[in-house]
DNA sequence: AGCACGCCGACT
DNA sequence: GTCGGCGTGCTC
């Protein structure tokens, strides 16, 4: 603890200054826009080092902020006001100052993703923080220091008996164990855990992190999964394990859903020390772990890694970046972990070029109790079009597979990736369609709730009995989606069978997921149709059946990834299927396409991600797309799309005339920094917002980043007429 | 971003 | 006569 004397502190008049006074820079969550700059001078009567929590006055208000540094002159710069002029520090938080490494991870990530550090500093920080006053914070300390672990365990499930010793005492496969020796030796680099569904990595994962934490009393791993809503077995097995092991409280978890006391709870327990193991979402890798020692990134591809909102941080990254600039003899260990792997991690996984990878590539190809993955069946709907067999989009022959199983007392599991009932409706006689009058989207037809619905601005209006234009009365539907998929099941099957749909729309309620969920494993349910929300991580045993009703609309989108992101999410959902080796024999996957010949399929077919990836990386190459070259995306956000779009323009403008933009303008160089023409956003307008972006690219993450730096200053002070926002977005998924 | 100050329409 | 709309402007 920080020994602070609060009296003396707070009798400080700066004017007066009869005492040493020290000057203390400090960040605060101002955004990157607008004009305050990134870091303000406040004086305070001792020098702060950095990473000291305190709070301090901004205008009207009081604001948590981190020390960035401590200096004996003058605010940054200038120095024409003198250091009485400054603020004083409103007060010092009783906690113990934020680490040399973790103030190095928030100003990397700061410069690398074109943020302000206070603005990620924030982000890593539990939201209580900024709310309690002095008093508050003093009572929660002292609690927390009489215990010697932390308060909250993990929600609901209880720890005692669950996957403990009689899955710890099991032998580890012949793969498991060749990839835990490997962990252990002192290769530096990043490792790829490149396994299959259900090839045990998590065991794996279990078992490096018993390791890492006896080699040392204080040792810390960070464990790090997608949506930890939906993988409560996980978070069970993990909770069961290491408190069996390392003591009770010693397992927290970090995610956004948890109670702000909560939040509090676990940050602090990880802070202090008293947490041997984070259990996160993506805001976890910013967690102050004093003596982390291991993270492990669980669904390395997941594109939730990468925050869309915010400070747009990829936490799988960081998990890298955070490993590699820990010192030797505390080394930091990273684990990623995916039967998918994202192209960039794979493409640092393998040799490029005859050059030794840069990540350490560990495989685990089998499935465990020597169960097949499901053989894949293509329904080549061209030639179902016609049937008149075809009912409401499945093909004949899926619905008597799935009938078949049911009757045998097997489950399937239809994927279809959209909510309600119908995508759009439309009118008979004229050119009118549902589309949402803020949004350029369609509101959805939700039949339930007999309403139309934007899913991305939430406006719900009433269905209307005859079209809006031209009052005829034949208003029609186009597409289909999970309402319409479950109705349509219900009525095939719905007298012998029973059938749930599982999407955002039947799990709004707090604990109908896990409802639902139970009664999928009770085997209660014959037939489960959801949104991709039922690909992820759960482990249905009693599933043989898997089919997706429409992949194609994702397989000649105009975003490059788009063809990765449908290969896992076909390959996570066939990994549902057939994971009770008893019955996976027969275990099938189905999908339904009007391109049966494509070879994203044929690869999935042959469930050979290496010969997919291999395709997208000759394909990327060769269009000079990542890995092959870096992006970043600036946004703009506007009343008009031409406002949004003139910001972006003169942006470019800046680089196209300022002198300090040479360096990057030559196109001979190795630095040419390529500025694409600003276009609308591929969702152009939400809420009356109109979006627009401009891609940045560049064959060198080094001239990109240093470009970026230099332009920032720049994009701060061009005139902001109409323009709501901007946004640079580095690395960015979705172009 | 907040949160102020500041100048114009419908209510106790 | 006040409550409140959000338009500019400032915050170490």
């Amino acid at each position: 603890m920080i020994d602070i004397d609060k009296l003396e502190e707070k009798n400080i008049n700066p004017l007066l200054g009869t005492q040493a006074l020290f000057g203390v820079s400090v960040v605060l969550p101002t955004p990157a826009h607008g004009r305050l700059p990134e870091v303000l001078s406040y004086c305070h009567s001792a020098a702060l080092p950095p990473g000291t929590l305190v709070r301090v006055p901004l205008g009207a208000r009081d604001l948590l902020g981190v020390v960035w540094a401590t200096e004996e002159g003058a605010r940054d710069g200038a120095g024409e006001l003198g250091l009485v002029a400054l603020k004083p520090i409103t007060a010092v938080l009783d906690v113990p100052p934020l680490g040399k490494a973790w103030v190095d991870l928030i100003r990397f990530a700061a410069g690398y993703y074109q943020r302000f550090a206070g603005e990620l500093a924030m982000a890593a920080l539990p939201p209580q923080l900024r709310d309690l006053d002095e008093a508050q914070f003093a009572r929660l300390m002292k609690k927390r220091a009489k215990k010697s672990i932390p308060l909250y365990g993990i929600g609901g499930i209880p720890r005692e008996g669950q996957g403990g010793s009689s899955k710890a005492s099991l032998q580890a496969s012949p793969e498991q164990d060749a990839v835990l020796a490997a962990l252990q030796n002192r290769d530096p680099r990043p490792k790829l855990l490149f396994g299959a569904t259900g090839s045990g990595k998590t065991e794996v994962y279990l078992r490096r992190i018993e390791q890492v934490l006896v080699q040392s009393e204080s040792a810390q791993a960070l464990v790090m999964v997608p949506e930890i809503n939906l993988t409560p077995q996980m978070e069970a097995r993990f909770a069961g394990r290491i408190e069996a092991r390392f003591g009770r409280g010693t397992v927290v978890l970090m995610h956004s859903g948890m109670t702000p006391a909560q939040r509090t709870a676990s940050w602090l327990a990880a802070h202090l020390g008293q947490a041997r193991l984070v259990l996160g979402t993506r805001l976890a890798v910013l967690a102050s772990m004093p003596n982390l020692r291991l993270i492990v990134v669980d669904e390395e591809h997941d594109p939730s890694y990468k925050s869309q909102d915010g400070s747009r941080y990829s936490a799988r990254d960081l998990a890298v970046y955070r490993a590699s600039s820990s010192p030797s003899n505390e080394r930091i260990q990273v684990i990623l972990g995916s039967a998918t792997p994202s192209i960039e991690t794979w493409h640092n996984a393998n040799p490029v070029h005859d050059k030794p990878p840069r990540y350490q590539r560990l495989d685990m190809p089998s499935r465990i109790n020597a169960a097949a993955m499901p053989k894949v069946r293509l329904v080549d709907m061209r030639l179902q079009q016609k049937s008149e067999l075809m009912v409401g989009g499945l093909a004949p022959a899926l619905m008597a597979a799935i009938t078949e199983r049911a009757e045998r007392g097997e489950q399937s599991l239809l994927f279809l990736n959209r909510r309600g009932y119908a995508p759009v409706l439309h009118c008979g006689s004229c050119e009118w369609k549902s589309a949402c009058p803020n949004c350029s989207a369609n509101q959805v037809f939700h039949k339930k709730d007999r309403r139309l619905r934007c899913h991305h601005c939430s406006l719900t209006t009433a269905v209307p009995r005859q079209c809006p234009l031209c009052g005829n009365l034949d208003i029609g539907m186009q597409g289909r989606g999970t309402e319409q998929l479950e109705e349509l099941l219900v009525q095939q099957l719905g007298t012998k069978f029973r059938v749930l749909r599982l999407d955002a729309d039947s799990t709004k309620t707090k604990g109908s997921l896990e409802a639902q969920m139970a009664s999928v494993h009770a085997g209660e349910v014959d037939v489960l149709v959801g949104t991709q929300m039922v690909t992820k991580g759960h482990d249905f045993r009693r599933i043989t059946l898997v089919a997706a009703v429409n992949p194609d609309s994702a397989l000649f989108a105009a975003d490059f990834r788009a063809p990765e992101r449908l290969f896992s999410l076909l390959m996570q959902a066939a990994g549902r299927a057939g994971r009770d080796a008893s019955i996976s024999s027969a275990a099938e996957m189905w999908l339904q396409t009007q391109h049966p010949e494509h070879p994203l399929y044929k690869a999935l077919a042959a469930h050979d991600y290496p010969a997919f990836a291999a395709s997208q990386l000759a394909e990327r190459e060769g269009a000079a797309m990542p890995p092959f070259s870096y992006q970043a995306l600036v946004r703009a956000e506007g009343r008009t799309q031409e406002l949004a779009q003139a910001f972006l323009d003169s942006a470019a403008a800046v680089v196209a005339t300022e002198s300090a933009f040479e360096l990057w303008r030559d196109p001979a160089s190795k630095n040419y920094v390529t500025l694409y023409p600003a276009v609308p956003m591929p969702m152009q307008r939400i809420n009356n917002v109109e979006r627009a972006q401009m891609l940045v690219e560049a064959p060198s993450r080094m001239a990109l980043q240093r470009m970026l730096t230099a332009w920032q200053p720049f994009l701060r002070e061009l005139k902001t007429q109409g323009v709501l926002r901007w946004a640079l977005d580095v690395d960015p998924l979705t172009i």
